[in-house]
DNA sequence: AGTGAAAAAAAGTGAGA
DNA sequence: TCTCACTTTTTTTCACT
């Protein structure tokens, strides 16, 4: 992966539907080659997937929460189906098992409150046994938010 | 916005890059009706942009961890140009501003613990003012992260 | 709004440098 | 691996239901 690579990525990652051709322009290559590069690095999992990115307003999805979980010590055995779990859960967007006095971190992104309170009882009930205490974090502002990588070497 | 508009999200914010007859066929419609669907979606703001997803093992961004900031009471009228600086940093990939004792949550995605170290050092420096406190919580392992909303009405 | 066909545009392929 | 010419596929447009 060289350097027009990693210009083709960065602009992929802004807006990926552009016809190759303006691209071609911008890093003086011809149409042809930055297709069969654009392919490539598809093929070889440089780009995973290309996404639509749906407006949380239009789709009125405009609460984001970070929700802190620590879980109960003798079911870190348990971890996978729990995982399993929050990777079903449609209202969680993104889930990261973390250090610290925290285990996990999820970002929640539903209608409004009564539907976060759903979630919550859902995971209380289903999932009991595991957590131990949880604290929910409002986002109050979400000043930026997506999957952007610098792509430089 | 309709149920056959919902359909298309969905399929188009898992999988963006395939052909308007293939969508054609699993929702029953012709091309071109799917075909001016999307456009009109992307019209109205409920598609905000087709991006790439790039995977961050394949350009060495493989270090996520969340940084929980508490920022200056007396500098809580600053926030803006604050907001601005965490909008153009490139590590930071998603922030929020939220309730509770915790003021700030980032997502930042680097290299290694260096990176991050240099990140922080820059934060402190650039925004000592505001920063009264910070903790990491490192991510042990990414569960899960995306951008896909629940679509149904 | 939708269909189906024609036109336009974009992407993919292969020979030669 | 590029370019250029060519083919195929996809998208857009348009007359009509």
């Amino acid at each position: 992966m060289d350097d027009i690579d990693r210009t083709i990525l960065s602009i992929l990652q802004e807006t990926a539907d552009v016809p190759g051709k303006v691209i071609a322009d911008t890093v003086n290559l011809s149409t042809s080659a930055v297709e069969r590069r654009i392919s490539k690095l598809k093929q070889d999992g440089v780009i995973e997937k290309i996404v639509a990115v749906v407006s949380p307003k239009a789709v009125d999805r405009t609460l984001s929460i970070l929700v802190e979980l620590e879980i109960q010590n003798e079911h870190r055995h348990t971890l996978e189906q729990f995982q399993r779990w929050l990777d079903r859960a449609p209202e969680v967007q993104s889930c990261w098992y973390v250090t610290g006095d925290v285990d996990f971190v999820l970002l929640v992104v539903v209608r409004n409150l009564e539907e976060y309170n759903a979630f919550v009882d859902r995971l209380m009930n289903e999932q009991q046994a595991l957590v131990r205490k949880y604290k929910s974090l409002i986002a109050l502002k979400t000043i930026k938010h997506g999957l952007e990588l610098s792509v430089h070497a």
